[in-house]
DNA sequence: TCGAGTATTGCATTCGAAGTCAAACGGCGT
DNA sequence: ACGCCGTTTGACTTCGAATGCAATACTCGA
């Protein structure tokens, strides 16, 4: 009854254009414009549900005059689905294609992205307890979590799928592109000129899945093909890095390598501006280099850089189709999708 | 009573270690478990609210136990604050860094970020119908909005500020760098070397109000040094469109002007590469070019380009501030706020 | 030990929408 | 006009947490 006398209350309110609280129209307030119960107006906007010609007319016009929409999230409290997933990226600068990709995706399926970016400063963990706030529906994670993060979700039934990070022995479902055979193709075409004889490479940070899956891959061909002294120094993954990194190995080599195999497109191209304006070297006269990623500027004319790229739509396509799958059906086990990367033939390579 | 038997049916669930919703753990959850009640445990996670030593430990034990996190949203709907903010951006790609500071801003005042991005299939309209569905406390917009669409921020009580959009007269907030102004200190340093005769520039989309104030503020500032024959050609703000704009300027003036002024960073580097590699022309030797605002690229050695750094750190904090505080104070009014970009002198000028 | 006064605690209600169920309605045949 | 049956409709409850208010549990002084 007390509930009855306030919905009455709103109606006046809504009836006398009482717009004091002039917070968000309600369906109470729909309703009590338009006559009907709220129920009603409920029912309207959900497909299939039996509401008569008249009705829905009805509530139309006063949704109309009003400006009402549901509200999601009040939606999603009954519902037990806010339509919202939370997407975990580690740094939003890398790769931008890669959340545009998935929230356009996601939004043409009417799901919301939630985003997590992790900056420096926070780490995972923090960025975790702040997700558990959320009622996220599902999690797509382009970051590293511990196997105890990774549990959690399982244990609360929320899907989780991973971009590019690949857990061995972890049943978890991912969408990677195969490194390691990138890198395999990018060596077999710098070998392939057959006028390279001492190959660098420059790798991501030492705590990367990624940089170790791609440079472990480099370096297994480079055995294969008969270069067993191979120098490998770090970077993280930036342009200046990239720079930094052409000192170091010169240092540890003494003299500059002619190929310079770098784990990411970012420090390739760091690496060629060090080569070309630092020490007055051409690229690839002098040095060859190669990237990965297949980032858009690599393929600018002044790069022109010679990379694996990355499937970015297909991955997200997979990514969006698989998440999506989980929530709506909680039976389906983890599963883990590779995807080739596509080389991409530049002028970075000497012939 | 209902409702009193629901929760000793919760309580007897969580006791008996029931897992069958095996969903998220809810307050009475926590109550049942800690053998309290259901407002004891919110009020633990409430600062300031009256809860003895004793209770709380109590409290938090089970909290542990059973590792509950309070849900967002169900508690954004009584509290009328679900603290979430929406961003509505034009394109994700173009300019990562100022989402990723936005975000990072907000998580760091506990404000998360639901992501709203216009690709080329989806207008403004579409997207705000979605936004409209989720109670966000506020919403920021590097986007354009009609005067309407603004307006129904205003009648919902949901604080809007935009990044880089001025309206002039329509009251509402905004935070900008001044266009007019970078463009005007590029042309007097391209005007101050004495070496150029004849400017060319290459604009935005035509419907861009940013590129609109850049392109007048630098024809304004060329008009005062007596240039008032200067060619325009537009481009939509990407590498690919800088270099085919070359193209264009070149047909509308049977020769290659003397010093190019980009709407933005990514066409000058388009262009500075279409005429070194297409045109086999210097720069700047042969042709000068700047840009405008100051994405990491453009500093990079291969480009080095003179251009106008918009502070984005800056302006972030400002948006988020201004954003955040009429959240919490709606009687504030619309306030404007104009930065200015900082000149940066590459070589990409003559000199 | 008692009572006043304060500090804690629990009950019941609330937010906005959706789902359950039973009541009311409509159409039809007879 | 009556009764039957399928369609619509509305009253009430639910989701999870917060909060006003009333009911306790304490504290301390007398």
């Amino acid at each position: 009854m007390a509930k009855t006398k306030q919905v009455s209350n709103k109606a006046v309110e809504a009836e006398q254009g009482n717009d004091a609280h002039r917070g968000r129209v309600t369906s109470y307030d729909v309703a009590a414009h338009a006559g009907v119960s709220q129920s009603a107006v409920s029912r309207c906007f959900k497909p299939g549900a039996s509401v008569s010609k008249k009705m829905r007319d009805r509530v139309m016009k006063a949704v109309e005059e009003l400006g009402y929409r549901p509200n999601a999230i009040a939606r999603g409290l009954i519902t037990r689905r806010s339509n919202m997933v939370g997407v975990i990226v580690s740094n939003l600068n890398f790769y931008p294609e890669v959340l545009s990709e998935l929230n356009k995706r996601f939004i043409s399926r009417g799901v919301h992205v939630l985003l997590f970016a992790l900056d420096q400063e926070s780490d995972v963990g923090s960025i975790l307890e702040q997700l558990w706030q959320y009622p996220v529906d599902g999690v797509v994670a382009a970051a590293h979590l511990t196997p105890e993060q990774i549990a959690l979700f399982d244990e609360r039934g929320v899907p989780l799928v991973f971009y590019n990070r690949a857990y061995q022995d972890v049943p978890v479902s991912s969408v990677c592109c195969d490194q390691s055979e990138g890198e395999r193709m990018l060596v077999s075409q710098l070998a392939g000129s057959g006028k390279h004889k001492d190959f660098g490479i420059i790798a991501g940070p030492r705590d990367s899945v990624v940089s170790m899956q791609r440079t472990e891959g480099a370096l297994a061909r480079l055995k294969e093909l008969g270069f067993d002294q191979v120098n490998v120094v770090s970077g993280d993954y930036t342009y200046e890095s990239g720079r930094r990194a052409i000192g170091k190995l010169l240092e540890a080599r003494g003299e500059m390598p002619d190929a310079i195999i770098c784990a990411n497109d970012m420090m390739a191209m760091g690496c060629m501006d060090e080569l070309r304006f630092k020490h007055d070297l051409d690229v690839p006269g002098d040095v060859s280099v190669v990237g990965f990623d297949g980032v858009k500027a690599a393929a600018w004319a002044s790069f022109n850089l010679t990379t694996v790229t990355q499937p970015v739509e297909s991955m997200a396509e997979a990514v969006v189709t698989m998440l999506l799958d989980r929530i709506d059906n909680d039976g389906l086990p983890p599963e883990k999708r590779t995807f080739s990367g596509v080389l991409r033939s530049g002028g970075s390579i000497r012939q």
